[in-house]
DNA sequence: AGAGCTTTTTACCAACAGGAACAATGCATC
DNA sequence: GATGCATTGTTCCTGTTGGTAAAAAGCTCT
């Protein structure tokens, strides 16, 4: 894999799930969660969502579940979501407009400061609620307001000179969903989503699943 | 996993990343592709490269490298994006709309036959050339046009209605992006996009590769 | 109180994906 | 033509992930 190799990726990935679950749950008055129930829900083994909960370090109680409460404060601590995190994020079309529409990220402790693009006819527009500033204030933003990481929502031309340029201001992790793999250095994390990957997975589950 | 285990999943979601760049290689001319190169540009290990392009079928040429054109087939092939897809997608807020802009659907093969949204104020508008439709047309639409999967953009609270619906329409398969598991019968495939859980990795990235 | 059911816990196993090592191949250069 | 370099092809190994089986724990209902 990359160089940021990380243990139980699958896990990790799953955890979102969960927690929305879970958040869900816990909303509608239920106090308890049992793996058997939530795995039916998802569509996989018990097993399986049991082992991701222990990753988690939490307990469950034999014959009831787990306490759903304790259950999601547990995974947010995994996931390092118990505290808020700064982003910015770069290029207001579509996606980004998308993206910042998500009221789960303020769930999952993501916090927007700025939303920038390069579009004049965009600048002093609101997306969401969120005021949508050039990019040619981004340096002067970010030092004022030192976000932790960066949603790159730019075209593939564009992502690494704005990647860069983050970079360069001090920015030290990504979330990528241009279809370029961004260079970065050692000391920088980039997550890069792959709309496509989906799709294809999709297609080969068409393929084996349906002829048969 | 899910009812519908694949196997080498996480080679299949590297095919469109690979399949990008190869087209990108073989438009401005390059004749042959390496691993080695292929590698170093998604920060991989080239084994890896080399393995998932075996799946495909393809043969290499020792010192060289692949054929950049008989690759990209190879791998249009291994997909089943050689030949065209017809799909519809129902929801055209910022995700729908961000979708469709994505000139490399058409690339993957993948065209689409209707637009379908319950907001009246945006039925009969375009979306990036698309009229969009009633969804109160939808079972007439997709018995005239037919296609063959639906890609969800609805909100969490309609989907599973939505699905329902399709499903009665004869369609079986689906590409989410909402934030349900959807329940569906045994003969209808689904592939549910998770965006949080891009954000998850990256949060245990920064966590686990940041503070060392 | 006791039987039965559900669920967690633990230990173990199987399958898969990632990677190392090496042989084989073919181009380029001298 | 011979040597060196880059790359593929093959074999084997290791770590991770998914899954099974059995034991322990606790609730519920009789």
């Amino acid at each position: 894999m990359g160089r940021h190799k990380v243990l139980n990726t699958p896990a990790i990935r799953r955890m979102p799930t969960y927690l929305h679950k879970l958040m869900e749950m816990h909303a509608a008055g239920e106090e308890y969660a049992s793996t058997s129930k939530l795995a039916e829900y998802i569509r996989l083994e018990p097993i399986v969502v049991r082992k991701d909960f222990e990753l988690t370090g939490i307990k469950g109680f034999p014959g009831v579940g787990y306490r759903t409460g304790e259950l999601i404060d547990a995974i947010r601590r995994y996931l390092g979501w118990d505290t808020a995190h700064r982003a910015c994020l770069v290029g207001a079309g579509s996606l980004g407009s998308a993206l910042l529409g998500f009221q789960e990220f303020a769930e999952y402790g993501m916090q927007i400061t700025d939303v920038f693009d390069a579009d004049p006819a965009k600048v002093g527009t609101f997306l969401h609620g969120y005021p949508v500033c050039s990019i040619d204030e981004m340096e002067k933003r970010i030092q004022e307001n030192m976000p932790e990481l960066a949603i790159i929502c730019v075209s593939k031309d564009s992502a690494q000179e704005v990647v860069d340029r983050l970079i360069a201001c001090g920015i030290q992790a990504f979330w990528s969903f241009a279809n370029v793999c961004l260079q970065v250095p050692q000391n920088v994390v980039v997550q890069r989503e792959i709309i496509a990957g989906g799709y294809a997975l999709l297609s080969m589950k068409r393929k084996q699943h349906l002829p048969r």
